[in-house]
DNA sequence: CTTGCGTCTTGGTCCAACAAATGATGGAAT
DNA sequence: ATTCCATCATTTGTTGGACCAAGACGCAAG
């Protein structure tokens, strides 16, 4: 950890341009991490007041208050009334929700979404045959016993979520699930979609089944074909759903 | 397009909590998006000033300006002394930038990341050796030529970030490949750390050049090797290289 | 038509002020 | 002594204004 954070530290991660005219505000933003990071602060812990912010890195209160802004946009800190700006763990929401923005001018089209988890889920299927422990896979099922209890298709559709979320954290790559979890919304939204038309709970808590049977018998022909075949599945009523949705939309 | 814009846009992406208690800032963000879809604004399209802003929704102008700071940070907007707010494209970049901030506060190891980049870059070997044409391999070829030419550190790991960004690029999913930049900047610094021992363009050229021969043969197995091994090559320079920055920094 | 200059606009920054909210404080009642 | 409540003080939220510097714009001179 420490080695990374040294090297990470290095890249050239701010871009800016010229080291002679950057605004304030963007020095600010840095200052403040900077800041954080040398106080060892954690989620939680309450930063010095706007005021003193501005007097502690000699600005003006409205530009620390352009600088929380930024840093509350990208999740880094959560400013309430009366308390400050705290310390937020609401990164990785903004990470989700700023990569989900881009869909409002150029949506992915859900049958890529879907090659994409195709393209992972059974890319995995290696490592979690030769690595998974008898408890992972326990774990998948308690996972997918959850979707039969669920009766709303929001619920449902968390759940199967949740199932594949669980599946793709068997590949123990956290790269990986991070990268996935930022399709969350998409993900979800292609499931509820799927399960609008009725109630497929059964359907899915069996495929599921399936899929994690061919994962205990160590079988990466079934494993991989199954995957396919339920991706592939929910597919077919996102087709139906978009001509619905375009109609009634 | 249209299809899946209107099911997305069902999609819950704001996720305010409180619809009574936003603050003037957020409806201001809201306010001016919706004044850049109504209008129909462009890329490169400026808006209003930041005067007229305030004047136009009724608001002072520091609101505006921390307003446009969030925008700012999503990357929609540009803002140019003189001229005015532009609306920008920089949206994957303004993603880039965030997910990069995230490994500034927990860095994935550089090994975790070349295990992502061999689930992907195996994973997609199925889809290219049945798709791939022969402009698209002598396409790489091109790519992985310009290797030779580069002399820095620098230019020589951007060149080969392209080539695998070509690579992936060949599975045809352009969610994949939207995932795959995000991690330019941590993939690029691991080439440049690989490469910051002595200059290997040769041989990486050299190993690219196998693995695109394995692609023109169809031949799966020796595609999946070569990445695999090409992958772990890199990483045995990263583990001397952490221990060099470390000292060093 | 080009060029050069002056003006005017605009963003960048800061300050002062007030409103609203809320934690802190202290006193009163039991 | 404890608890409750009113009051206060502090802090954020928001606004308006001020000034500066730099670039855009227009006008005049060549």
């Amino acid at each position: 950890m420490t080695d990374d954070s040294i090297l990470l530290a290095s890249m050239a991660v701010d871009s800016e341009q010229d080291p002679t005219r950057v605004s304030a505000v963007d020095r600010l933003v840095d200052q403040i991490r900077e800041f954080v990071r040398s106080r060892d602060l954690v989620i939680g812990d309450a930063l010095p007041t706007e005021r003193e912010l501005g007097e502690l890195f000699q600005t003006g209160r409205n530009t620390v208050r352009e600088a929380l802004q930024v840093l509350k946009a990208y999740g880094i800190v959560e400013v309430r009334p009366k308390i400050g700006a705290v310390l937020s763990d609401r990164h990785e929401d903004a990470v989700r929700k700023l990569f989900a923005f881009q869909n409002d001018i150029s949506p992915a089209s859900f049958l890529d979404v879907q090659g994409y988890r195709r393209i992972i889920e059974v890319g995995i299927c290696d490592h979690i045959i030769l690595h998974a422990t008898a408890d992972d896979l326990n774990n998948l099922d308690a996972v997918n016993a959850r979707i039969l209890d669920e009766q709303s298709v929001d619920t449902a559709a968390q759940c199967d979520f949740a199932f594949h979320e669980a599946l793709v954290s068997l590949a123990g790559n956290r790269t990986l699930l991070t990268n996935y979890r930022l399709l969350q919304p998409v993900i979800t939204q292609i499931m509820r979609v799927g399960k609008a038309k009725r109630p497929v709970q059964i359907d899915t808590h069996q495929t599921h089944s399936e899929i994690i049977n061919a994962l205990k018998a160590r079988d990466r022909v079934a494993y991989a074909y199954l995957i396919s075949r339920h991706l592939e599945y929910g597919l077919q009523f996102v087709g139906s759903a978009n001509t619905r949705a375009s109609r009634s939309g």
